[in-house]
RNA sequence: GGCGCCUUGGCGGAGUGGCUACGCAGCGGCCUGCAAAGCCGUUUACACCGGUUCGACUCCGGUAGGCGCCUCCA
């Protein structure tokens, strides 16, 4: 088990995980008011991989993320669109499901939905009235910034000139601007309310994450995570709530992930289709979405686009190449084990993936250099297990089935017409082999046939 | 205005006080009947100005530029 460290936005330390101690992640999951996006998918990637690495070394690690199914935008794309607000929450959570299912990582330990725990909301709503963090006000309830000591010590900024609410919330029945809402009151035009103390209504937007946390990994657990965007107000208000019902830290570390990054203009014209998820996957497929989102480093922001992308495909092409070759199995000699071993170094080093995926790159190009070097060998075994960790394991897989026997008596008349000398006849023949999706690599053994990318 | 981040070779993107990150693309070669795959070479980068140091891309200060958040946002 290596010693896995973060940085924690926190302290800004960088923080040693106790590996005697089951890691609860919890990472903050998308709204449901459409299908995600790129940008909604990095945080699903870098935490389930994460959680995925931190098994792997002998950690017991659970990982939540969540489904905020309740927000003003449903209520709004619901009306737009002319449907429930439920129906609505209920389609884009299935797609939400099935786009980052594509990606191959599969789920997270916990889902939880925020309208699956109205209970708890509700009870850790009612804690904190009852200690006086918190009031009722014409049927909504609100918490109280200035009475919790230590607000702003995530995002490090001064209440100070601090003003928040959700769209046009009634501001007017707060007693403080920098006060935010735990409740509100059933409003007209909203199709969907929950019976609580203080009337129907329905939580506001932090609350449910506060009480989703505690109730999938108890409280504190380890890492709470999200993308920077949600450092304030969400995480500033999950730590207020939390701690001040409870009395205790809400997590022991704090994980951001950067943004992606968008070129206005040019989403505007060609890219804005595959900036959602499931458009980027069709268009480049899940591995190199995955590989795309591992290039830099989870906390520092990324450019979107389509040339990153088709980078990406290049990328796992040039891998999926070295493991069609060097398929897994043999036994890692020690310079192949090392490069594995220098690759989780990496993982646990704040998970910095785009090192761990330069060894991976070595690896590939040392064995390629000198493929009977037997302390190389091995090396499809330590890469498929490398790119396992970070997701990209599919990548060593060899598809299904061969080549269909059209292809091979192809492939076979081809090698006659070679054989004879004719490369008219032969170049015609690996054109109507590409035409059926094939690719034809002539090596010292002979000609061979691979899916064409 | 407040808080924080960033500026690396054609592009993307790591990292370190003194040693080739890595990938993509281009160009030149090797291999090949020609390609593809692979290999080699290649223009040898760290915004600018000072300072610390035997030595800084890497530390400190400043300048310029870019970005995020500061009522919604992964």
């Amino acid at each position: 088990m290596r010693e896995v460290r973060i940085k924690d936005t926190l302290s800004g330390e960088t923080i040693a995980l106790d590996g005697t101690e089951e890691i609860g992640i919890y990472a903050c999951g998308p709204t449901v008011y459409s299908r995600i996006h790129i940008g909604n998918a990095r945080p699903f990637v870098v935490f389930s991989l994460l959680a995925r690495f931190l098994k792997a070394e002998g950690y017991r690690a659970k990982l939540a993320i969540n489904v905020t199914d309740i927000n003003d935008k449903i209520y709004t794309a619901a009306a737009e669109r002319g449907i429930s607000s439920g129906e609505l929450a209920e389609e884009m959570t299935a797609a939400y499901f099935e786009d980052t299912g594509r990606l191959g990582l599969g789920r997270p330990d916990a889902e939880p939905l925020a309208t699956g725990t109205i209970g708890p909301i509700v009870d850790l709503i009612e804690t904190l009235v009852e200690d006086g963090h918190a009031y009722e006000s014409g049927g909504d309830v609100y918490f109280s910034v200035r009475g919790f000591d230590g607000y702003g010590k995530l995002s490090h900024r001064p209440t100070e000139e601090m003003e928040q609410g959700e769209g046009d919330d009634a501001g007017s029945l707060k007693r403080d601007p920098l006060d935010f809402a735990l409740w509100k009151t059933h409003k007209e035009g909203e199709d969907t309310s929950w019976d609580s103390p203080w009337g129907p209504g329905r939580p506001g937007w932090h609350i449910e994450c506060s009480a989703m946390a505690e109730a999938e990994l108890g409280q504190p657990f380890t890492i709470h995570g999200g993308g920077s965007d949600l450092v304030f107000p969400h995480h500033e208000n999950e730590i207020a709530q939390s701690e001040a019902a409870r009395g205790k830290p809400l997590a022991r570390i704090w994980m951001h992930n950067g943004m992606i990054e968008t070129d206005a203009e040019k989403m505007s014209k060609s890219e804005g289709n595959i900036f959602q998820l499931h458009e980027a996957i069709d268009t480049y497929g899940p591995e190199a979405v995955v590989a795309y989102l591992i290039s830099g480093h989870y906390r520092q922001p990324l450019a979107f686009g389509d040339a990153p992308l088709t980078e990406a495909v290049a990328r796992i092409d040039r891998l999926r190449n070295f493991l069609r070759d060097n398929p897994a199995g043999l036994e890692p000699g020690p310079e192949a084990a090392a490069a594995a071993g220098r690759f989780r170094d990496a993982l646990a080093d704040d998970f910095n993936t785009p090192r761990a995926m330069s060894e991976a790159f070595d690896l590939v190009r040392s064995a390629n250099q000198s493929p009977d070097d037997p302390a190389l060998a091995g090396a499809g075994t330590a890469l498929a297990g490398m790119l396992d960790l970070v997701g990209l394991g599919s990548l060593a897989e060899a598809g299904e089935g061969g080549p269909d026997p059209e292809a091979l008596d192809l492939l076979e008349a081809r090698n006659a017409a070679r054989a004879d000398r004719d490369w008219g006849r032969a170049d015609e023949i690996r054109d109507r082999l590409a035409e059926l999706g094939w690719e034809v690599r002539d090596g010292a053994e002979g000609a061979r046939l691979v899916p064409r990318g």
